[in-house]
DNA sequence: CAAACTATCAAGCGATCTATTGAATAGCAA
DNA sequence: TTGCTATTCAATAGATCGCTTGATAGTTTG
């Protein structure tokens, strides 16, 4: 572990982080921290594994110092440790998609067909026109823990039988946890095949949130190029 | 390898990038390759390992979409894969310190003293007036493959017998490969035992180019946040 | 064509990582 | 105190990683 070069001992810190980021289970975890705190025991139920699995996998992320802990009485919430980690994972998260073949695979597999997206500022636009209805399909404690203005939660279960609280003769936008969630994109396809107008968001809950959220508070060292 | 489920095997893609970043070898060479493109031998003997460990590293970041090969001859030649790329190594590297209280520890450890610090703006200010002189400190590979405009190459280890070169009563800016760059504070050191006014930048080449070259080209596809 | 050089491959061994299982601990409630 | 629950610890086996050494492939040069 203690390397002879100074160098080598840096950039062994430097590794400890990226370590952090090179299991799929821990990637699954930040993917859900990223729509908001959780307990040990929800996130292995949502990435289905294992509580203890879980448990261990937040452990390695808290000692890379990407989340924070709180006990809440008997339980264990974990958080993203701040903007700075989210805006890292959704780097790492869209270079890979640019970089990397496999990653487009894996998504299309996943995703299924691809449906048609509005982009953020015209969202924007047509909210404003109240020209458009905005549904949050994610599950309710995530919608609970923050969401899009305007938007109400209808999750993807409760869809097909909830469709006639939807107005006939509006566009519907769907969003979820992001451009790699299955949610929004099976919640077009329902819409659309109930023959309704419908799109996805491009983009979920995160990435609306840093956009819109200006002063985020920058809890520890300011993240600088070189102040030290 | 095979996931059952189709989410997982799309976090495993995005986890085979985050393994890239999990070595510290590999990060060493990255660093390195932020200064710009460089052969196999070069960077082995740069980061001080064989040539055949160099070699296995560099064909798995390769495999990992972060670098480029390029043959030249009898040689071949390795390249950050793209701007992205740089932009998520300085992320992460920004983040890790920010984090880790172990990464400033091994930084203080290897940097040694701090010396004083000059910002970006006034630099360009100061550059501008002609009040100050910006020098390169690092190797002259690295001097040719891009460098500061207005900056001029003395390597670290000619500092000492080039003193004469430079103006007693400028104040002189040292620059290198950045914030976790040792060259630039020995050099500060350096120049202030001679008791010529110093400072050095805050930040090294690789930030100063992502600031300032507005329209560089997006070799592949376009990261987005959803387009898919 | 052969020699020299650069980069990669291949095999091996020790160290590290991962998931599983079962036990231990901490807080809460009777 | 005694249960009960949520989380963490500990031990294990299997897989992967990392570095070393020695051989191989591809280029250029004589």
């Amino acid at each position: 572990m203690a390397a002879h070069r100074p160098k080598l001992a840096l950039f062994e810190a430097i590794a400890s982080m990226g370590k952090a980021f090179a299991s799929p289970r821990r990637l699954e975890l930040l993917d859900l921290l990223a729509q908001g705190p959780r307990t040990v025991d929800e996130l292995a139920r949502a990435s289905e594994q294992s509580t203890a699995n879980a448990s261990q996998h937040l452990l390695a992320l808290h000692a890379a110092g990407i989340v924070s802990r709180e006990r809440d009485g008997t339980r264990v919430r974990y958080s993203l440790a701040g903007e700075d980690v989210l805006r890292l994972w959704l780097a790492l998260r869209d270079v890979s998609a640019a970089r990397l073949a496999e990653v487009e695979r894996a998504a299309r597999e996943y995703l299924g067909d691809d449906v048609e997206v509005i982009g953020p500022d015209e969202l924007t636009a047509r909210l404003r026109r109240r020209d458009v209805v905005l549904v949050d399909v994610r599950p309710p404690e995530e919608f609970e823990a923050g969401h899009i203005d305007g938007a109400r939660s209808i999750p993807l279960e409760e869809l097909e039988q909830r469709l006639d609280q939807l107005p006939a003769d509006t566009e519907v936008v769907a969003y979820c946890r992001g451009p790699f969630c299955a949610y929004a994109h099976e919640a077009v396809r329902q819409l659309r095949a109930a023959g309704r107008p419908a799109r996805r968001l491009e983009g979920g809950w995160p990435e609306w949130q840093l956009a819109h959220e200006k002063t985020e508070k920058t809890p520890t060292a300011a993240v600088g190029s070189g102040s030290r």
